[in-house]
DNA sequence: TTGTAAGCGTTATCAA
DNA sequence: TTGATAACGCTTACAA
């Protein structure tokens, strides 16, 4: 590995004056810069990040804690923050917390679990002396990851931040259960059944409102009972719909595509066509969605514009002023509605 | 940041003894290491990796390139690699080349397209002195990916090294292909066809040598015109359907999933059951395999296992003497068969 | 048993 | 326009 030294002996220069070239620093004569330049390409020169963060106490590295790669929305929003951070010229570096390896699905609303490997996480990135972090949440939900006095820039992304310190990026699921529903409407739609997440969760309560919403815009009256909770697998999708159909519904508006095809499953054993009968929305466009007959009209998740708004936001925050503070805010993303087949005009 | 600096302050000892209590490098009195762990633990002292490596010229740092970390492959072996190297308390470092978000499929062979990005990952891994690294492909094929006099120990993962100097983690894929056979051979299939993947495939090749070998152990003959080339996407699959059928195969052995999906299109749509009439098997075991009705028997691909016999490598390497090099291998890691319901006995 | 000092590769300050 | 030197936080050889 060659270093600044090395350089600085082949042109019989002094260390400072190759520090000074690289960076810009200082007026040097155009002959050694020339010179000098040269020869950092010829040896494909490349500068210790650790000794320039070491001297600096700044790295041009964002740190990114992620709660579990293996989560789904994880790699694309990952790799969005990475490919906005490379175009900006900033390093990323990655923790992986494996939060679903260590405890399965026990650790959502556990702050003891999560700070046992959070804080070693920070402390690490603190260590490396990142210069701002990005909490990428698996698990939508209100979470508590940075001390309020945390002294570097951070923020927490598709999960919302408890301290009003920080910047959340997140779903706007509000507006996504707002889509569907009206969607759903202006296709004459006026008798939705819902197959929710489950009851606690946020993804869930939001989108309930955002159909809520909808329907008193239209001024349809609002069932409750129309609302049935299921556990966001397949199975409850196809348990649900009994109830549903027996309600008469004309549609059904599922909180994800697993839940959809277990409604179609129902209908197919039963006889009634998905779409043609009864029209059937989904939510996340996972693949199956496309695989499904008819294929299904879902809202798609927006991971990218997740990743992109997130790294944007904390480029941004890393290049003001200290005193104009930005204040914390919760950003929504919206998302966005994939028309397939598995809706009717009624 | 609390340094070691600070500690010795508080503790009214030198630096180097707190480093030497931290490292257990040399006799100390009992007292003053309890003191000094004590001071150590309050504050929540962490070593600055920075410096450490630094000085040491060894991180306990592995860094890990990946080709891209959308491809399906990619998640899951490197999660794997680092659960392992957290095990073995080594570091990890993820470079993500987002090789198709730069140039789509237009790389698998391009070296010049390869190296313009790999040479400054690499740059950036040594310049930080990492220990070792791994090299994760995202699209198995052979791949020229480090200098033969590369110093630092390597390991290509999911592709086979160009270069013999470096060890090489793979799917074995004629073992895949022998499998799948002999498990229709097993239920009494004889004419047996294949949609294979593109001709140019690796993994394609081998499959089918895979599929050659168990034809010739039970001294069925070989029919090439049964080998059907597809393009790996749904489509391909309801397209050579036709064909084999014609052919009076009565099991096909797709080389995915999704060309699986297109056979069961084909059948569906002329009134053959999949699994009653004609056995179908598939490979990856994605998630639309389940799905499927009947559900696909399959080849799970084993993510899981080369990320962790990778990193289990690495490590080795990197604990060995210098001078018992360990030879570079090839290590081919077997798939397992799920067997669902689209295979009977004929 | 403990401390001093040099050095890892940079950058910043100051002097020449 | 350039160079010497100190400093960043740590480890280690050597001295005490």
């Amino acid at each position: 590995m060659i270093t600044q030294k090395e350089i600085a002996e082949m042109c019989g220069v002094s260390v400072s004056t190759i520090s000074n070239i690289l960076n810009g620093k200082r007026k040097v004569s155009e002959a050694t810069r020339q010179r000098v330049l040269e020869v950092v390409k010829q040896t494909g020169y490349q500068p210790n990040y650790f000794a320039q963060g070491m001297r600096k106490q700044k790295t041009n590295i964002i740190g990114i804690i992620t709660e579990d790669l293996l989560q789904f929305s994880s790699p694309p929003i990952i790799e969005r923050i990475m490919a906005y951070c490379e175009d900006m010229n900033y390093r990323t570096i990655l923790i992986n917390m494996r939060m679903y390896d260590k405890w399965k699905d026990t650790w959502y609303n556990d702050e003891q679990k999560l700070h046992s490997v959070l804080k070693p996480a920070i402390q690490e990135l603190l260590s490396i002396k990142v210069d701002g972090i990005l909490y990428v949440a698996g698990h939508g939900r209100t979470v508590n990851c940075f001390p309020d006095d945390f002294e570097v820039p951070a923020i927490v992304v598709y999960a919302y931040s408890k301290s009003p310190k920080f910047t959340s990026v997140v779903i706007d699921d509000e507006k996504g259960g707002y889509d569907i529903t009206q969607y759903l409407i202006s296709r004459g739609h006026r008798k939705i059944g819902v197959v929710a997440g489950t009851a606690d969760n946020l993804h869930t309560q939001k989108r309930i409102l955002g159909y809520q919403k909808a329907l008193y815009e239209e001024r349809i009256p609002y069932n409750p009972d129309w609302i049935r909770y299921g556990d966001w697998k397949r199975n409850s999708g196809y348990l649900e719909a009994e109830y549903l159909i027996k309600e008469g519904v004309t549609a059904i508006f599922c909180m994800n595509d697993d839940m959809a095809a277990g409604v179609y499953d129902y209908m197919y054993e039963n006889g009634i066509r998905p779409g043609d009968d009864i029209s059937i929305a989904g939510y996340d466009n996972m693949e199956i969605s496309s695989y499904l007959k008819p294929a299904l009209t879902t809202n798609e998740l927006p991971f990218s514009e997740i990743g992109t708004k997130s790294a944007e936001l904390m480029i941004k925050l890393l290049n003001q002023d200290k005193s104009e503070k930005m204040t914390a805010d919760v950003i929504k993303i919206p998302c966005r509605i994939i028309e397939r087949n598995s809706v009717k005009n009624v």
